[in-house]
Parts: structure tokens; C-alpha cells; sequence
DNA sequence: CTTAATTAGGACAATTATATCCGATTTTAA
DNA sequence: TTAAAATCGGATATAATTGTCCTAATTAAG
């Protein structure tokens, strides 16, 4: 069971902690990533590929080849990751499934939510994968 | 795609609003219920026969049968709702996924999360349905 | 007593999400 | 040039969730 976010999408975040951990070696391997993480290496695959089309993680092919931040760790926050994996339906969903929820015709808890939703936004909009990998010590990451 | 708690606990919150806002009468049938609130029938049912083995709502068979609050609307909450069809565990699982996650061993979200998921709970455990009756208009509801 | 409307409950189907497998291609090093 | 290690990409498999169908049991009304 997930939680707001998809599992594939706490698979990427939790793949580019690892990556921003590792900010000295040049390329690094699924299968080590998957193994490290403990994430089925073929899933994982997929999704750091779909993430390679963009500009968040590239990749290298062949011998040695692996993937790698595309950008200063500093430059990527946890948003952005989730942006390209889950989308925004996370951010414009309503939270007890009323059909067309809004401003104008809101649910009961619609005001309050809204907050709590820009909160938890702005949670992963200002972490930043060099914050959090200074912070993340856990077995696994080192 | 659902968020934070499942479809199924959506169907029945919204449902439950409904009964909330028929009170004056003694039992109300899944057939209503869905075609108002645009829920599939059968499944429905389904639903709301698990939430009548609980002391929340209780049921009718028969001519004339159908399903009705099992006590005041003011001494249910949202919250009610929820823990009977999800259990516990969006508010005991780690919002980014990390195994382990824990305050001795904390994702890098972790304390910011534990703030926003009990101001969830809050949300959802002060809102009753007598609340909640009064405030919701929609199309489907009167 | 019969009929119609209802919940109960089991089996099944469809959909979505997650996970696996395999062969092709690419790259580097021996 | 060959072999090994890697991503790529399509097909398939499995699991979880959501949704449907059918029959039985129950109840009230005529």
C-alpha cells in the first residue's frame, strides 16, 4: 500500500538520495542501487529510465555505465521528483473523493485540506537532494 | 487513483454524509445511495454491509429495507469512517517509503510529516458527520 | 400465500499497479 | 576481436483494488 505518493515514485526518491550520496563516482548501477535500497532491480529499471528523459538523471550504457544526477544535487528537490513520477493529481485530487470539488463547491474538510496540501508541497519543494543527503545516514546509502 | 485513503473509503464517507442528511428517515437502500452519489451499486453494498458490522451504521433486509446511522450523527466522525474501512496505516507509514522509517531512524521528511499527518487525523476527527451534514449542498446530497 | 424489494454473500471479471523475463544494443577492457 | 557488464524496451506475469453478477434469505404489503 502507498501513500500519496506511488511506490515507483518512493523508489525515485529514494534511488536519488542514494545517487546524491555518491556525488564522487562517476556512474552507478541499477543492480547496486536496487540491491542496496532493496527495490526489484527490472522495476526499478523502468523508472529510472522514465526519469532519464528528462533532465533530472542521465544515463551511460555498456561497461561501467550506470546513471547519474544530471544536475547539482542542490538544484533537485524531492518535488521535482515527484512532479515527473506521479504527476500533480496528488496536489489537486480531493482528499474524500468528492466529484468536482472546489472552491466554489467545496467538500467538508476542502479549506482545511488545501492547507495541509500546500504544506506538504512546500515540504518537498524547499528539500533539496543535497539537504537530505547530508541528513540520510541510514544502512544502505553508505 | 486514490489519496491517502482508499476508493473504497471514499464510497463510504460520502455515503455516510448521506445518511447523515436523511435522518427523518428510517432506512435508505443502496439503490438510492448509488445512483445520488454515482457510486456502483454492488459494490457499494458490499462496503456498507462491512461498515454495519462495526456500531457505526446498521442494516435493514427486506421490502422497504436498506441501511441507517447506528447512532448520532454528531458522535461520528470522519475519522470513524476511515479507521473502520483503512485501519491505521496511513498514519503509521512512511510518506517517502523509507523501510524502518522511525523518530530513531527518520526519513529526511520525517518530523515535518509526523506534524502534518496529525493535523490529517485532527482534521478528520473533528469533523462529525452532524458537522458535516449541515455544510455539504451538493447535486445528489438533498 | 404470494410477490416485490431489499440486504447477504460468494464467485467472478476488469482494471491498475507492481514486478519479472528476455533479447537487443551499447560500451569498455582485456 | 572478444567477452563482460551495463541500459533499453517490449512482452508477460503477479498482486491488489475496484467493480459485476447471480442466487439466497429476509421482510413487508397486498
Amino acid at each position: 500500500m502507498s501513500l500519496i505518493f506511488s511506490r515507483q515514485c518512493e523508489y525515485a526518491i529514494q534511488s536519488l538520495i542514494y545517487l546524491a550520496k555518491k556525488q564522487d563516482r562517476e556512474w552507478v548501477s541499477i543492480t547496486e542501487i536496487a540491491s542496496n535500497l532493496k527495490i526489484p532491480k527490472h522495476f526499478l529499471g523502468k523508472i529510472l529510465q522514465s526519469l532519464s528523459f528528462t533532465n533530472i538523471i542521465k544515463s551511460q550504457k555498456g561497461l561501467h555505465g550506470g546513471f547519474s544526477l544530471a544536475k547539482n544535487p542542490k538544484d533537485i528537490s524531492l518535488f521535482d521528483i515527484v512532479e515527473v513520477v506521479d504527476g500533480d493529481a496528488y496536489r489537486k485530487k480531493c482528499v474524500i473523493g468528492f466529484p468536482d470539488c472546489s472552491n466554489n463547491n467545496p467538500c467538508p474538510v476542502h479549506t482545511k485540506w488545501k492547507d495541509l496540501r500546500d504544506s506538504i508541497v512546500e515540504m518537498i519543494k524547499k528539500k533539496s537532494l543535497l539537504d537530505v543527503a547530508s541528513e540520510v545516514t541510514k544502512p544502505g546509502y553508505e
